[in-house]
DNA sequence: CGACTAGTTGAGGCCAGTCAATGTTGGTGG
DNA sequence: CCACCAACATTGACTGGCCTCAACTAGTCG
């Protein structure tokens, strides 16, 4: 099987999907391999590398998938084979355990790169939702892990991503294992801030892409808790919320609260 | 600087000790590369190595280290250097933010490898205690990469070890998230018994090597609701308590706990 | 023995969950 | 354009699970 039907059958999806919806993903298979000209490459794994290595990283990444608001980019229990560079819109990762019990584990936005959870028992444990339109960079598996034993920079970067993954749900571990409900909503407020920055949009006005049930589901509250926070901030004059506009107004009380006693 | 001058660097921890208690960490250097007899062999990073390979990894696993109860094997800020496996003896990871707040992040036994939290930044983020005396291997993480690069089959060990911390640090969040308190600490008991169990100890009757202090941090509890729950696990014929000896008398009641209701 | 740490148990309070009613928004079709 | 509907969000009243504070007990080590 050459190159490009490997390609094909990642990109395809061929295995019989677990649910009853349909998965509706598109491929734009000749657009790729634009790595060197991709406005992420400083956040993407390319970081790092010289331009001569993106260009040989540019081969790997091959393919793109894009799918619409709602829709899944790999379920519980598919194969692991790739991971996935957001190149643009957002999802969520949602655990699900055998018991029914649910959990939304992650909100990831462009540049950042989601699909690891496949990687211990080579079966995705974990569902990637897309929380708008949005498009995936394919990164099959097999030929990261080549590439890495013949480039120590990738290896680095591969390493580090992993390294970067535990180090988040490290953070999340913190948030519910010693934060009341208030200071997760500032924690949760202020990670976008950051984030929002790192990427060049306003770090005190964006718009919330996860439902209150979402965030709540997150943050290991009930979405009224999380509704009721929002108003109560607003009131303190903490930030304005209208729906999922939110805008910082004073971010650095929200940075005061995090840090109150236990 | 040669090879052993690199390891007794590391061996000795030659940065000075952030904290005023002095680390007595003591080093056995003639007792190392002994992977290929070692009982732990098959939950270790030498898991899919053939015996030539085991040979050769024993080259990297220079330094053995041994630390007392309550002594600590690497500290936030620490530079990272290498990743230690758990010869015997048992450990803590423990969490420390800016402000303070605090929490134990795991619960490490024999065969098991911590230090994966320094991989992301290059320094250590948490902290390692030691839970009774223990010995570690010393796994200088440089040499793993290098050697990862040249054999597919410790790559693959490698990333393996860093995806199975993300999914136990999933685990934990579902915990954290999802659980009640009785649900967390029967959670806690099953997971210990399973990993007493793969490692050929009883399943059913062990010691706990932590305080119900340290075991509600875990668990995002305090000790009183942890102590609590002990005795009424206990009266309701769950286990059998006597301090830190616990016997567990209906493990399939206490996996009904878990999979209860919301 | 006394000091100390770890653990148990009780009483009461508060934070967040639960249940329920109402308001708002966005998409669809007449 | 508006009516309608479903999904999302807000707010209130009440409940309950876990925390807090506190007293007491059981080991442990000098």
């Amino acid at each position: 099987m050459d190159a490009s039907a490997i390609l094909e059958r990642i990109a395809f999806r061929d295995e019989p999907a677990k649910s009853a919806e349909p998965i509706r993903a598109r491929i734009n298979v000749g657009t790729a391999g634009l790595c060197s000209e991709c406005s992420l490459r400083h956040l993407c794994l390319t970081v790092g590398l010289d331009a001569l290595a993106t260009k040989a990283f540019e081969q790997i990444v091959s393919a793109r998938v894009r799918i619409g608001k709602g829709e899944t980019l790999f379920r519980p229990g598919e194969p692991f084979r790739a991971l996935y560079a957001i190149r643009s819109g957002s999802c969520k990762s949602v655990l699900v355990t055998e018991e029914g019990r649910e959990q939304v584990a992650g909100y990831h936005m462009r540049g950042e790169i989601v699909g690891i959870d496949g990687l211990s028992t080579r079966f995705h444990e974990s569902e990637a939702v897309a929380l708008e339109d949005s498009e995936f960079c394919t990164l099959p598996f097999d030929r990261l892990e080549e590439f890495a034993r013949r480039d120590a920079r990738l290896q680095h970067g591969l390493h580090r991503l992993l390294a970067a993954e535990v180090a988040r749900e490290r953070n999340v571990m913190l948030m519910l294992g010693t934060m009341r409900a208030e200071q997760r909503l500032a924690s949760f407020l202020l990670d976008l801030s950051r984030r929002y920055r790192d990427r060049g949009y306003s770090s005190t006005e964006f718009i919330l892409r996860m439902t209150r049930e979402e965030i709540g589901s997150f943050l290991g509250l009930k979405l009224e808790t999380v509704s009721r926070l929002f108003s109560r901030f607003q009131e303190e004059g903490l930030i304005e919320v209208h729906g999922r506009a939110v805008k910082l107004r004073n971010p650095a009380a929200l940075k005061e609260i995090i840090g109150q006693r236990g």
